[in-house]
RNA sequence: GGGCCGUUAGCUCAGCGGUAGAGCUCCGGACUUUUAAUCCGGGAGUCGAGGGUUCGAAUCCCUCACGGCCCUCCA
């Protein structure tokens, strides 16, 4: 449903045009401003300070009209601009009987400029005292209501500018997002990572196993995949001689929808030759707790009913513990033993797929069992070797690779590893995950000749990491949705 | 893909077999320091869509659409 109200809509547009026959533009091309609204109280407070000396200063603000309260021969009127707002008081001697009666022409959402003196109202507002005023922009469909604001999902989502305008805290928060995103980068550049850009566009979508979107190049006359990851591109830079790449950007995957999952959503990527996966789970704990103070000015975040302290160190837990403590499950007794662990997975009431592998039953038993569970910034290491083919294996334990995934709020938020950067073991681990295709299942990593070849040619020792970047705003933010973090989320179409 | 809940005025919601309601918005009137301004008056609806049951349906039943939550899926 649309916010939308024909009758509303017929008046004001009768309202436009009558603007239009007084010889008044509805929509002029500019107004230049001297103060926002912001500015202009601060701008008065200090006149004041100073001793009020004087005449009070004039200001030239403008905004969008968001109240209006009419008192017959003045009305005062609410201007909100980006900054805040600013209370307008127009009175009828002041701007000459003609022009105030031109007020009736004006509408909540109209935004206007006004020119005039500052003064301080009896209940303590710093308020225009408007000298003139000039309309910048009729608005032609009414705001939602003051009251209650606008709560109706599907509105916020689908008219995030209602939800913006109505909603201070969704303000707010997206304003947070942006800073998050600001401090990541600062972070990174301030480690002497260089930021790059690599294509969305891929031949094979691989670095990660998951189902890619589909597209059609006309002119190649070929089908190209929109990336599931940057991984791929990102090693080659390493191959090529920089030590420190990241890129921010976005990331596609053709899965389901979920409060957890948007189908397009943000991811940041690093890779740092010469430092191993302890180096990089030592950079995520010291980026995630720096970025916290940067925008929320402490490490405590609270997050449902409890607290969660992002300050270093944070615990380390290797998958093999983890299912020890979480789970009551120790793996020795299954190591050679899948069906046994089916079985386990299945007593358990985990609803694994028929087809899973040991490896795919102990990440089943990991998202059960403890995903949930590790609420305090927690990282798992030391994964299987089967589901993480771009990984390092371990040198005492080949069964195992040099991977962990940081977890804060019960939220997966990102991925790191030792990168592999043996070709000949990267291929047998392709050809391993093509094995796993053949026999049935469906996401799994794709051959990449190319990326081969790049690895063929020498790739130092290096740490990788990908932040999921919406799963870190949610943490920050205390939001158990992804679709209140991003702007637009998916939405079936109308 | 499955389960549960929801969809009534522009917004926020009540009504749950017998004439469609409230507050705010909106419209008209009064008011030159208000700020949820106040006071007086007024309009407002295919009750998500379609079908069925019934003398009678916003209300009960079925189908569909959209949304929310939970599963499934998904690093």
């Amino acid at each position: 449903m649309s916010l939308r109200d024909e009758e509303s809509f017929e008046l004001r547009n009768e309202k436009l045009a009558r603007l239009r026959t007084r010889g008044v533009d509805p929509y002029p091309p500019r107004f230049h401003r001297t103060h926002t609204s912001e500015a202009a109280t601060q701008t008065f407070v200090e006149w004041e300070r100073a001793g009020a000396a004087g005449e009070p200063p004039t200001v030239v603000a403008a905004g969008r009209m968001t109240a209006q309260r009419d008192m017959g021969k003045a009305t005062f009127v609410d201007l909100r601009d980006g900054s805040g707002k600013i209370q307008v008081y127009l009175k009828s001697d002041v701007l000459g009987e003609k022009a105030y009666a031109g007020l009736r022409d004006l509408d909540l959402g109209d935004f206007l400029g006004v020119r005039g003196s500052l003064f301080r109202t009896r209940a303590g507002e710093v308020t225009v005292e408007a000298a003139e005023y000039t309309l910048l922009a009729k608005s032609l469909q009414p705001l939602p209501e003051k009251w209650h604001g606008l709560v109706d999902t599907e509105t916020r989502y689908r008219q995030r500018y209602l939800d913006l305008i109505a909603n201070d805290d969704v303000r707010q928060l997206f304003a947070l997002r942006s800073a998050i995103i600001d401090a990541i980068r600062r972070f990174m550049v301030g480690r002497g990572f260089m930021e790059v850009e690599t294509p969305v566009l891929m031949p094979e979508a691989g670095g990660a196993a998951a189902n890619p979107f589909v597209t059609h190049h006309e002119a190649l006359d070929r089908d190209l995949y929109l990336r599931i990851a940057m991984e791929l591109h990102l090693k080659r830079l390493i191959v090529g001689g920089y030590d420190r790449v990241f890129e921010i950007g976005r990331i596609f995957r053709n899965e389901g929808i979920s409060t957890k999952h948007n189908p397009e959503f943000t991811m940041m990527e690093s890779y740092e030759a010469y430092a191993d996966y302890n180096d990089v789970a030592a950079m995520v704990e010291e980026l995630v707790s720096w970025v916290a103070k940067e925008t929320l000015g402490t490490t405590l975040v609270p997050f449902d009913d409890g607290t969660i302290d992002l300050a270093p160190p944070w615990r380390r837990l290797t998958v093999h513990d983890a299912l020890k403590e979480y789970a009551g499950v120790d793996l020795e007794h299954y190591r050679r033993d899948e069906p046994g662990l089916r079985t386990l997975v299945r007593d358990m009431g985990i609803d694994a797929a028929p087809d899973a592998g040991w490896a795919k039953l102990v990440d089943e038993l990991l998202s059960a069992a403890v995903e949930p569970k590790l609420l305090q910034p927690t990282f798992l290491m030391d994964y299987p070797a089967p589901l993480s083919p771009l990984a390092k294996r371990k040198p005492d334990n080949p069964d195992l690779v040099e991977r962990f995934e940081p977890f804060g709020g019960g939220l997966e938020l990102g991925n790191a590893y030792t990168e592999l950067n043996d070709p000949v073991d990267q291929r047998q681990r392709f050809l391993e995950q093509a094995r796993r295709k053949a026999a049935g299942e469906r996401e799994v990593e794709m051959l990449d000749e190319d990326f081969l070849l790049a690895l063929e040619h020498g790739m130092p020792p290096c740490g990788g990491l990908g932040i999921g970047i919406d799963r870190l705003v949610m943490l920050l933010s205390g939001k158990r949705s992804i679709r209140e973090i991003i702007l637009f989320p998916q939405l079936r179409s109308k």
